[in-house]
DNA sequence: GTTAGCACTCACGTCCATCGAGTGCTAACA
DNA sequence: TGTTAGCACTCGATGGACGTGAGTGCTAAC
């Protein structure tokens, strides 16, 4: 049996449908309502044929019929094909971004925010992350008398900063001294290396001592962990639709979005393609089996890639959503760009 | 009608019954649970005079009686009284907090992942808050050729760092004689007297406009909004509790739990006692009727106070939770001072 | 003051009948 | 050969009847 044209529209009126209605829908609903010129027996048949050919899944013989995972598939390759992906909301998306520059970890949290008020989904945002961040200044800036913070900025921006303690009294010019001396060595490096190279540097300096390990440390700490924050937007969102009335279904949901790290891994995974969609299945977690991921890169000004997506159930409304993610995803860049125009 | 000895005791077996099962308790249950020497219809006779005090609610005719609100602030008034707060877990606490030296971002986020925890419920966070931190030092650091990063230190730590254009091309050295000048000028005053101030300085200078007017931006928008990031762990705990069973109910309390600002509000507004509870209607946030709040409070070696809370069904373990938050406090409080120490 | 006894209430679970949406199949039709 | 009308059949959902049991309130006796 041959997948033919009419199968086709019939399949796509059937998953239109059941995107509006998360009710299995059978064949009287398609003929009179999708303006298809056919009786509800013939279109019987076609289902018929659809169920056989893998498209559609039966919960009970009396129900209607409901598109599986392999019918998104079908439905979103054809959309990405088509590359019929609508960015209208372009000023809806822009106008949540007007007013104040803000630092990356407040973007990140306001495109999560905007993302899942957009879409009534789930969403998720992550950092962008280069291959390895390269140091550019390193810099010590007194606290108190026995204490400073040490800021690391990269070709990525900050990484990290932190407080060590510097138990030989160092007055605010020694402090600039040093972070002068260090800029001028460790510039250009990784963190990893940069690590390295400190113990060769402290015998060299054969004094401060305390500080270098300070550095040291907040060298190695921030090499270890180079996932930056996660944001989550509308976790809560999800309990809105039907398939999570279980609450059950509904703890497991919400607790994975609360693992951050594991969430930030799946969304990572996905991959790096302008757009990527997982449904059901696909995502390769258990817990997700009827949710769909769908994400879209940016990139900051400095060529790195972030990621945003969505999640959602599998019947998701995915036109929107890639129109929300492509748009998010250029708004994103763009104001990343504008801000490295800035630096 | 008066509250006596007995009545008292049976109230507390109801409380303690119904925290244990989420269930209507009745006189037999009473009676023969907990070892009364005490017919039913005696505990009848009692119950239903506990009823009229106010102490006890019918859901309807022929279920057993549940505590209500004032009969839980009852019951914690006692438990705070008698001050058997135990604190049994300090070790549990402890141990979740060996390892490496955190930032507060981190100290504050985990602080909140070990507390939902340990209680099965939801908790929140929030930073260290004096009345009005001071500025300690200020210092640009550079970025590129045209940015520089601007870092706060306060006596409160680090309040806020921002990157700003410097359009006319500064180095190292210059950046840091402005970093110096302004520091010995703001030093000592809060972030709004210093935002007020810059202007003043920008005139006696006649350079550098533009990078007193990025420090300027920081200042402001510092000063507006001065609560830190609000911490919350365990927020889908709550779906694990009866209480949450109704799907609508648990989005309206989860969608809460996303809006930090009204959280922070919320936890906040709770008072500075070394503990607080609040049962019910005394939340005085509408969507928590059946919630309780419980906070304590703990120091930072500055002699800031910050607050921790969790945010449980009425019928919560208050005894544990008390007792949980109370240890969670002193080690909060005695790792702020050491770093303290350490700075 | 305490308790046994009893009538009464009411949520809950079960059973059953009904209903209706939807299917699959067959036979007739174009 | 594809389409459609007709019909029997399936099965979840809905709702009413009913028994069950937990629990109460009241009364009267101890």
């Amino acid at each position: 049996m041959e997948m033919d044209e009419r199968k086709l529209r019939i399949l796509q009126a059937i998953i239109d449908d059941y995107i509006l209605t998360a009710v299995p829908v059978g064949s009287r609903t398609i003929s009179k309502k999708y303006d298809m010129g056919l009786s509800s027996a013939t279109i019987r048949n076609e289902m018929s044929d659809l169920e056989e050919l893998g498209y559609l899944d039966q919960p009970h013989v009396s129900a209607g019929r409901v598109p599986s995972a392999k019918a998104y598939r079908l439905y979103v390759d054809e959309l990405l094909k088509r590359g019929r992906i609508p960015s209208t909301d372009t000023i809806a998306v822009r106008e949540h971004f007007q007013g104040r520059v803000r630092q990356m970890g407040d973007v990140i949290d306001h495109a999560a925010q905007v993302l899942s008020s957009l879409t009534h989904y789930t969403a998720v945002v992550l950092p962008p992350k280069g291959r390895e961040p390269r140091i550019r200044t390193l810099q010590l800036v007194p606290v108190s008398a026995v204490s400073a913070l040490v800021v690391i900025v990269t070709d990525s921006g900050i990484v990290r900063d932190t407080v060590i303690r510097v138990s030989d009294q160092l007055d605010s010019d020694t402090l600039y001294a040093i972070s002068r001396m260090l800029t001028q060595e460790l510039a250009g490096m990784t963190l990893g290396e940069a690590g390295a190279r400190i113990p060769e540097i402290s015998r060299r300096m054969q004094r401060n001592e305390a500080v270098l390990a300070g550095v040291h440390q907040l060298l190695s700490a921030a090499g270890e962990k180079p996932v930056g924050h996660v944001a989550v937007g509308g976790s809560s969102n999800m309990l809105s639709y039907p398939e999570y009335s279980d609450v059950e279904k509904a703890r497991n949901f919400l607790s994975l979005m609360e693992t951050r790290d594991k969430l930030a891994q799946i969304i990572a995974n996905q991959g790096e393609m302008a757009f990527t969609v997982r449904i059901g299945p696909e995502t390769g977690v258990p817990e997700m089996v009827d949710c769909s991921i769908v994400t879209a890169t940016y990139q900051s000004g400095r060529g790195q890639k972030g990621t945003i997506g969505i999640i959602g159930p599998t019947r998701m409304q995915y036109s929107k959503v890639l129109s929300i993610l492509g748009t998010m995803g250029q708004q994103l860049s763009r104001m990343l760009q504008d801000e490295e125009d800035n630096v």
